[in-house]
DNA sequence: AAGGGAACTATACGATCGTATAGCAAATAG
DNA sequence: CTATTTGCTATACGATCGTATAGTTCCCTT
């Protein structure tokens, strides 16, 4: 009963630092804190993950992890499995709510992105070196693919999954922010729906006159 | 003398202040880091500014303010004085550049944004209240007067701002980081028009396939 | 020139930060 | 049954955090 006390433990803290750490970034995240959310103590804390800067690039790495995971979920299924027919217009939407879902469902990676994005250092390179490069290239790779099977326009691959990642991302992001100011809940589905049917209707070449 | 002086002790310190809060955030920014940075005393800071909290209410509202005037700059002299005539795509790509020329020159609004947008709490409540709502209205009236100029395809007024400012922001927000990954600066004129370019395209209606 | 107030300094407070170390109980190995 | 390792705790360290306060300098007013 040891061994899986243990691994419990080391879990529950890994887990109240991956809510910490997303919510309040590396600086704003104590370790006394971390500690008090796993209801464990700070100590215990230390002797599992010996220093913060450990702590936090084993938090990172169990976030990434966990959103690797989730996005064959969300992306591979329908994208690959369904090459061939349907509706475009379908497969495209599909794919959009499929990003914009995930990224709700997993919304601590684009916070740590976006957190340590903007702070040169140490923490950043090694984010960069470790998962960045490959998710920059598995990115476009992705928008090459959605492009051969003509569901998003042919234009340079790394300007459109510049484009689609930041729209898709930045409405997530604000989303809570814009539910406040708007009255909506920018996280139902209908609002989702709505969003991405116009992002659809822009993808698909809405003419900015219909002159 | 002396009232120069204080002027010029409180506005580099503010500058100090702008330069740590929007590159290290709240948490990760020191009184005394401040200080240091703005060649001044601790003590001085909290002379000028009274807490910690006062300091940053202070520097946001200056940042939002050089951002204001900023805006007017990229974005009103091209899009308002030349209402008539001209090529579309020409004003599109104004606009386009301006922004993302804008955001290149005052990007400390968008690292506070994205920085406190994810943390619930006070100093978010305080943006909402004091600058974002506007804002996000301004944003969209914006969005609202470009397509009735037939600048931007018509669809919902409050996605194609989200889309657009998503994509924009997202780029200059992630150009350090993709600067470095492909080694080039994505921050030069030659990349911004090469994704400008691209955007467009969009915009205008590139269809997903050219059957 | 006397007085008052504004700009600024020196210093110290308690709290909390991340880290270090010594010890303890229980499981496991020999 | 003893010895060693393992999971964990108790406690304390120096540094730095934000804040508080008393004092000093110097311009401006009258």
């Amino acid at each position: 009963m040891k061994k899986d006390d243990q691994q419990n433990n080391r879990e529950s803290i890994l887990a109240a630092a991956v809510e910490l750490f997303a919510k309040q970034g590396f600086n704003g995240t104590s370790i006394a804190a971390v500690a008090k959310q796993a209801e464990q103590s700070k100590a215990l804390v230390q002797y599992h993950f010996e220093t913060k800067e450990r702590l936090w690039k084993e938090t990172v790495s169990h976030i990434w992890q966990q959103r690797n995971n989730s996005m064959t979920h969300y992306l591979g299924e329908d994208l690959l499995t369904a090459p061939a027919g349907k509706d475009h217009s379908q497969m495209v939407r599909q794919l959009c709510k499929g990003l914009i879902q995930f990224t709700i469902a997993n919304p601590e990676w684009v916070k740590i992105l976006y957190q340590e994005s903007v702070i040169p250092g140490p923490r950043l390179d090694w984010m960069i070196e470790t998962f960045l490069k490959t998710d920059l290239q598995q990115g476009v790779d992705l928008v090459k693919l959605a492009q051969s099977l003509n569901l998003l326009p042919s234009i340079d691959p790394m300007s459109m999954q510049t484009i689609l990642i930041g729209a898709l991302i930045h409405y997530v992001s604000i989303a809570p922010l814009t539910s406040r100011i708007l009255g909506r809940d920018m996280f139902s589905d209908k609002q989702i729906d709505h969003f991405v049917d116009n992002f659809i209707l822009l993808l698909e070449g809405a003419p900015p006159q219909r002159a």
